[in-house]
DNA sequence: GTTTCTGTTGGCCGCATGGCCAATAGCATT
DNA sequence: AATGCTATTGGCCATGCGGCCAACAGAAAC
């Protein structure tokens, strides 16, 4: 099975081009298989070249495994920001971050994150590309966050913690979420909005609304 | 390397009594050197037998490592909620488990847990395993807030839903440890008590004491 | 002391992986 | 059209794994 992507090999890329090519089959394989089905032999299959080749253009599995990983996350990452930026109003973009990333089902790029954790205990070179998105993400929402401090729609109280405070929250959701475990009975998103409505001055179910189906 | 326990060989000994010496050899390796390095041979090296003899009494590695995770998490639970106990007041008891479990620190048995929340999304009886013991945990916990609304030490929201809502930054705390973001830069745990100390309608650093150094 | 049961051994197989390398062949330059 | 560069191939090796099994030996029963 899995001959996804028998590409009609156009042989001979130019080498920017066949590592991007590369880094983008990984990042497929780690979404649908787990990160740690990143090998050689995977990937060379998914794109219909030699294992070899990719072994040419990554010395060390090791290498993908941390590219793989930071193009699957920081794509989701980067639409999902954008998708914020555009709403324009801070709130609402609050809003749509935990409706996007809060939520029950255990979807492909939450896997990714959890395969990261755990490889990163081991790995040293995904370890660096975990803490790098990691902290990327933390920045990113710091800016979220004082944005609506400067177009005074939240409490200026510690923008950086609060960050850091939801991510921590976040990850733990997505850790339960991949478990299944406390399905549905109760809703810690809710807790979530509410928390952090409290944190920026914000009226009650101001974020929480969001989850109203 | 590694020959930590050449145990003078006592052999031949009763079935249940080999299993579980075998259950704790493998519940160390998990602690000593990550869950997925539970092996049959690992863990027969240990034990200073053949590793025929591990697969003599563990069909499959996986039930092995749900095994071992078991063991291994549970040693560590059973004493911090004994402590909990013996304090006799509650709220030194929810003292007493934040100090315990959320640290900045890593240390082998939150490896374990991460270990463990990886493994599970593909091995269905570690899943299983974690399932029951994160469900263990929170009921655990409950009966701590429980006793602390009998006492009328606590004020009685929702003891069934704050527990998980506690184990869900937990874990994220975990995680974050895992990685060793956020190190000493804000200190979630004084945040994970405040909001408990809310939700409980104890006094301002009731709990958040615990972290005075 | 002999027999019987079974805990235990040691070795085997098939498989997948990471990593490596000489040989090949496509594309650009001339 | 001939040449040179290099992207690409295909196969090789060693390692470690899960799983299996016939043979062995220690302890208990007779």
């Amino acid at each position: 099975m899995s001959a996804p992507q028998p590409t009609a090999r156009s042989r001979r890329l130019p080498p920017a081009e066949r590592r991007q090519e590369i880094i983008e089959a990984a990042a497929a394989v780690a979404l649908e298989e787990g990160l740690a089905a990143v090998t050689y032999r995977s990937v060379a299959a998914r794109l219909g070249c030699a294992p070899g080749l990719v072994h040419h253009y990554f010395d060390a599995v090791e290498a993908l495994e941390a590219e793989a990983f930071t193009h699957a996350v920081s794509t989701d990452f980067e639409r999902t920001f954008q998708e914020v930026e555009e709403l324009g109003d801070a709130v609402q973009g609050l809003r749509h971050m935990l409706r996007v990333w809060v939520s029950e089902s255990p979807e492909p790029h939450k896997t990714v994150w959890l395969d990261a954790w755990y490889m990163a205990a081991r790995k040293p070179r995904v370890h660096a590309a975990v803490d790098h998105a990691m902290r990327i993400t933390h920045s990113r929402l710091v800016e979220v966050l004082d944005r609506g401090v400067r177009e005074e729609r939240f409490a200026s109280h510690d923008p950086d913690a609060l960050a850091w405070q939801l991510l921590t929250a976040l990850d733990g959701v997505i850790v339960h979420s991949s478990i299944g475990v406390n399905q549905g009975i109760v809703d810690v998103r809710r807790t979530i909005a509410h928390f952090t409505e409290t944190a920026l001055g914000l009226e009650r179910d101001a974020l929480a609304s969001a989850f109203d189906d």
